[in-house]
RNA sequence: CGGGGCAUAGUAUAGUGGUAGUACAUACGCUUUGGGAGCGUACAGUCUGGGUUCGAUUCCCGGUGCCCCGACCA
């Protein structure tokens, strides 16, 4: 490719709007182009990097059996409300329809702009397999999807518009489900590995979401622009998605004897900070109590200490419920006696259930809301003013300090991006299309299904996130754009002379031919970050030679035209 | 969803109730060629709807969009 023709060609000016490495140097050297929040264009050079990494992703699905497949982006609603209704659950779905009156009066429908195929692909899969021989079966495509997400950002790391390379398997039992949920594992640390990401990308335990009870499994790369925190625990190298991170809380104890507790009037004093201020006491001396309404009926009164959060799902998980909601203010008023930021642990009525988290235990001379308006209680002890419940619960976000209950060590947290994430289905989607298949004794057995997703521009944003310098980008050999930057200084012959050379060879070439100082031809080169610079100027005419410089090194070889091209092949 | 900021040429920005300036980029000419070259010439701009006003790019109100922080995120 002669640089001089290429698209854009010349270099953006820095987006200074931009935050993240990835997007400053993949839109200030002309990979992707931005249309809006979260929307890009692939730009010819980008294009280039994105088929190569699904290219890698292609082949590693079609070595587990994948075939690859092209699902359409529009689906009809009926889909998406088959499946315990999506279409009104999925917070982040998008519908399509005519744009204006002439469009809809032609057609009136409303379709849903696919945020992932489960809904599409269980039917079509349904309408064609239903042998026990015809399993297993894995089918994937790469695709663009669409998510409204609250907020875009990190360039193309979180887009409402994305790449994503979606499989999905099906299988005759959960044990068959199981050995190709193993094997996809291996499959996706071969594609990260050969992204140059290797590394740094860790599968990680998370919630299995709305898909399945079970836990999911994510592939997270250790990257600062990353939006997911993962807990390491370091003797066992298994690392947690923040959401479900089993934690213990970090230790709050005083040596002090026990102080007569005492009612403290507050008016208005309500939040955490405000309390501390207020009482002048540290924050883990205090008490976070909330009311939560459950899909059963029930009222749960759960209490942590004033520095964590509730973490709901795993209190859902605890409670042995589906669905909680905190309580309206109304209902705690009623149920309590005390106005909400006054509720607490003391004279808890019966007919809650109550829930303490562990950072509760083994404090002395705490505070709590008293369960009376306008009052805190203050150094409140369990077994005076409380009872000691008989068992605390695990219903907190984990925070940083915090310790794996198991084994007492605590974590190594880091921030992470999620490349991949693959969910154990099991009969989810099947139940819901009543995807059954005949069994060899003629018995009708529902099928198990997985999915298996890997953002493939998300993965080109992480890789440059991980491999750059402070001149640009360091793309690894297997996605660079071109493999070699030819550049020549001044007009000389030989530079296109090698050029058709390289090219006969078989070689990427992106050549500089154009007319520019040779300090600006460096710059850029090293902004788009091809693996092998090659430069002939006057200088290296003199000497007979060829300069050759690796991106990532800063040795500069001198190299005659065979070294070079058995060099670069 | 909450809080904050912004919208002027292709890009980045300055400024003004009456005539909008600079840099980069682009085109042409001359010079220049090992770490973002120089001189000259040319081309090119006030997000949108309404209001106030003789007159609005500027002031006021709405819309749209963008960025940042937080919440959310299969």
């Amino acid at each position: 490719m002669l640089q001089s023709k290429l698209f854009p060609g010349s270099l953006k000016e820095n987006p200074k709007d931009e935050v993240s490495v990835s997007a400053k140097y993949l839109i200030r050297a002309g990979f992707i182009d931005k249309l809006m929040a979260g929307v890009y264009t692939i730009l010819p050079l980008g294009w280039k990097v994105l088929h190569k990494i699904e290219d890698i992703i292609r082949e590693e699905m079609d070595a587990i059996d994948g075939q690859e497949v092209l699902m359409p982006s529009l689906s009809p609603q009926e889909n998406w409300r088959k499946t315990a209704d999506r279409l009104n659950k999925i917070d982040v779905l998008f519908e399509a329809r005519g744009a204006n009156k002439e469009s809809r009066r032609r057609n009136d429908a409303t379709y849903v702009l696919s945020c992932t195929h489960e809904d599409i692909i269980t039917p079509l899969a349904k309408k064609m397999k239903f042998s026990y021989k015809d399993f297993p079966l894995a089918l994937y495509q790469i695709q663009a999807k669409f998510r409204n997400e609250a907020r875009a950002k990190s360039g193309i790391l979180r887009g409402r518009e994305f790449r994503m390379k979606d499989l999905y398997s099906f299988h005759r039992s959960p044990e068959g489900l199981k050995k190709f949920y193993e094997k996809s594992k291996g499959a996706y640390a071969n594609v990260f590995e050969r992204l140059g990401i290797g590394a740094d990308t860790h599968i990680t335990l998370a919630s299995g979401g709305d898909f399945t009870k079970d836990y999911s499994h994510e592939f997270q790369t250790e990257c600062e622009a990353g939006e997911d925190l993962v807990f390491k625990v370091k003797s066992s190298g298994v690392c947690y998605n923040r959401e479900i991170t089993p934690s213990q809380a970090s230790e709050f104890k005083v040596k002090e004897g026990l102080k007569e507790m005492e009612l403290v009037k507050g008016e208005g004093v309500i939040s955490v900070q405000e309390l501390i201020k207020f009482l002048k006491i540290d924050i883990e001396r205090t008490t976070k109590t909330l009311v939560y309404e459950t899909d059963q009926g029930d009222f749960l009164l759960v209490a942590i200490r004033g520095d964590y959060e509730i973490n709901e799902e795993k209190l859902c998980k605890v409670a042995g419920v589906e669905r909680i909601w905190l309580a309206e203010a109304k209902k705690v008023k009623k149920l309590t006696g005390a106005e909400v930021g006054y509720i607490g642990v003391l004279n808890v009525p019966k007919k809650v259930k109550l829930f303490m988290d562990d950072s509760l235990r083994g404090r002395v001379n705490f505070e709590a809301g008293a369960n009376k308006t306008n009052y805190h209680a203050v150094n409140v002890n369990f077994g005076r003013d409380l009872e000691e419940p008989k068992e605390f619960y695990d219903i907190k976000t984990a925070k940083e300090g915090d310790i794996f209950p198991e084994t007492g060590e605590k974590y190594e947290v880091f921030k992470g991006s999620e490349v991949g994430n693959i969910f154990p289905l099991n009969t989810k989607f099947s139940e819901a299309f009543d995807y059954r298949y005949t069994d060899k004794d003629g018995s009708k057995k529902i099928v198990y299904m997985g999915s298996y997703g890997i953002g493939s521009t998300r993965a080109m944003g992480v890789i440059v996130e991980k491999l750059h310098d402070d001149k640009g980008i360091i793309w690894p050999e297997a996605v660079a754009p071109f493999k070699v930057h030819l550049i020549s200084i001044g007009e000389n012959e030989k530079a296109q002379e090698l050029y058709e050379k390289l090219q006969t060879k078989g070689v990427e070439v992106l050549f500089d031919d154009r007319d520019m100082s040779p300090g600006g031809k460096f710059a850029e080169a090293d902004l788009i970050g091809c693996p092998y610079r090659v430069v002939i100027s006057a200088k290296t005419l003199e000497k007979g030679k060829i300069e050759v410089k690796k991106r990532n090194d800063d040795k500069i070889e001198f190299l005659n035209e065979e070294e070079l091209l058995s060099k670069i092949k």
